[in-house]
DNA sequence: CTTCTCCATCTGAAAGTTTGATCATGTCTC
DNA sequence: GAGACATGATCAAACTTTCAGATGGAGAAG
């Protein structure tokens, strides 16, 4: 009974009428004869079972099908069209997709600033975004999940990523109000740090082989998220490490506070990683990928604070 | 150079290819022969510009582009296939709309509950809500604006409208915990009522005519809003009727206090306005309106608490 | 009343699609 | 490793769909 589905033509004829408010002038509009057009009506109605305009009037009107259809009918278009669109920006050489990594600590509105703008200049590219810690985030650019990364870039496996320094995110340590070490005044001794759970950020690729940074207690939980790590700091199950940009808000509302270990030297009181933007050398990225890496610089180089605050 | 837009067909042979994972049980799938699935694959490629399936192996693949162009392609499909039964359910006699007005003062959550049923039930028929008060919403009803309305009652033109009893709201009166009146044990002499501010529902339609209901202070405020009235109410700034489930929440919170009102003959201290569905004489609604009036009267006769609390 | 524009219909011609046969190639079974 | 089997590309012929152009009736405009 279903006859074979409308087509693609038919429904932008459809389109055509309704824009142009009379049959002829579709046609016109369309570089076609004005029975084609009409022919193209007639096989629609047809196929769908049901008339679309009313032709008793002069001018044709939607009949009240043909009101409700039409919006599904621009919605197929416009679908089409980007579709159409999307693989035309494959042919010209642009990624299909965008796959990107982001390593947890890195400043997610830098990136989310930078995903605007990206959205506007390549509509047919859609980005995918994943979030992995560590060794984690390189594991994806190196078994070819992800075009792109922005990582942390002490990672050890320096030879097949392709890597450019971007700035520095700040890592202080934290603990919740509710902790003991929050309650000492000044400066705390290393002793006693020692004494609590230090929550580790840790990674379950082993690409970053055992060695461990900042990490000062022997008792440790370990986490492969840093989201968990940030919530279990709040509830004040340990301290530890976490990147300034991420708890500044909590620190300004004293859910966390902040700890200064007391050093030996005089030394800092807080860790410095390097953040990079990464590809793999084997599989250089498009245009694209190559945009959003350089557009991430210019913005991180304008304004370097997102990377320690908010 | 941008071919003519790829057919609606080529994309089903596209997807029947990945679904049965080679071009000939596609061809078997689709009841056509194999070279008619090898042109419209080429086809299709020609006006992308770009390979979809990587013929090298045996067994075809899918090139990168084809992965991400695929879910495009199944969408347009699905919103094809939605447009050909939304059309066959009005040539089967649907409405293609339907379009229905709530009184503000009707149990939203028995609506809600009947529109979710009526979702699986009728996947065709978008439904249209409007929601007006009073005469406002009779008023949509009979200029034909809405097929199938749920109102009050009480309004005055019985000729035109078709209707059936459903239930009764129960109208209770409140004030804000800060209000004075909220400070006054026990019931409320009608003579300290006059003394406020009392918020009144009215209707810009006309309709209703000048009739007042429950109008018991010189002082009102009119509102044509349920929603900026049940808001003045909270903020304190006068008393008026509210239907009881809409308040339930604000009394047991302590926002909103009940007021008793002091009656001369130990008469009711509270309003129950009748509900009823609704239509137009002349344009009766068609098997999906039908459906909803009955499936509601339905859910309200098994469950009557809906329209006086929750 | 004339002229213009509108849409439906008819016709033959052009374009697109399908079929069935054939071939080269890759996979599976014994 | 040989034969059976399945796959995809290609081709020509039959077929279907779509198109342009001409014609006619009906409403709108002057």
């Amino acid at each position: 009974m279903s006859q074979p589905s409308p087509s693609f033509d038919q429904l932008q004829v459809l389109l055509a009428i309704v824009e142009a408010g009379s049959f002829s002038g579709a046609a016109r509009r369309l570089n076609r004869a004005q029975s084609a057009v009409t022919y193209a009506v007639q096989r629609l109605e047809e196929q769908l079972g049901t008339a679309l305009f009313d032709r008793a009037s002069y001018r044709p009107t939607l009949t009240e099908a043909g009101r409700t259809l039409l919006p599904r009918a621009r919605l197929i278009i416009d679908e089409m069209r980007a579709l159409c669109d999307h693989a035309q920006g494959i042919a010209a050489g642009l990624e299909p997709e965008l796959t990107v990594i982001v390593d947890a600590m890195f400043p997610m509105c830098a990136l989310l600033d930078a995903l605007r703008t990206f959205g506007v200049r390549f509509p047919t590219v859609p980005p995918r975004i994943y979030v992995e810690s560590l060794g984690g985030a390189s594991e994806l650019l190196l078994n070819g999940t992800c075009a792109v990364g922005l990582l942390l870039s002490f990672s050890s496996e320096f030879e097949l990523l392709q890597r450019q320094h971007l700035s520095d995110v700040t890592v202080i340590y934290v603990a919740a109000a509710s902790h003991p070490l929050s309650w000492i005044e000044g400066p705390v001794p290393r002793a006693e740090l020692r004494r609590h759970v230090q929550l580790v950020l840790s990674d379950r690729s082993g690409l970053t082989g055992t060695r461990d940074y900042g990490v000062l207690s022997p008792q440790t939980w370990r986490l492969a998220d840093l989201g968990a790590k940030h919530a279990m700091l709040k509830a004040g199950l340990g301290w530890g490490g976490m990147p300034a940009h991420l708890v500044a808000e909590d620190l300004a509302a004293g859910r966390l506070r902040r700890i200064v270990i007391q050093s030996e030297a005089g030394g800092d009181d807080f860790i410095t990683l390097p953040l990079c933007t990464a590809y793999h050398r084997d599989r250089p990225p498009g245009p694209a990928g190559r945009w959003l890496l350089d557009h991430l610089s210019e913005i991180i180089e304008a304004d370097p604070a997102r990377t320690t605050a908010d």
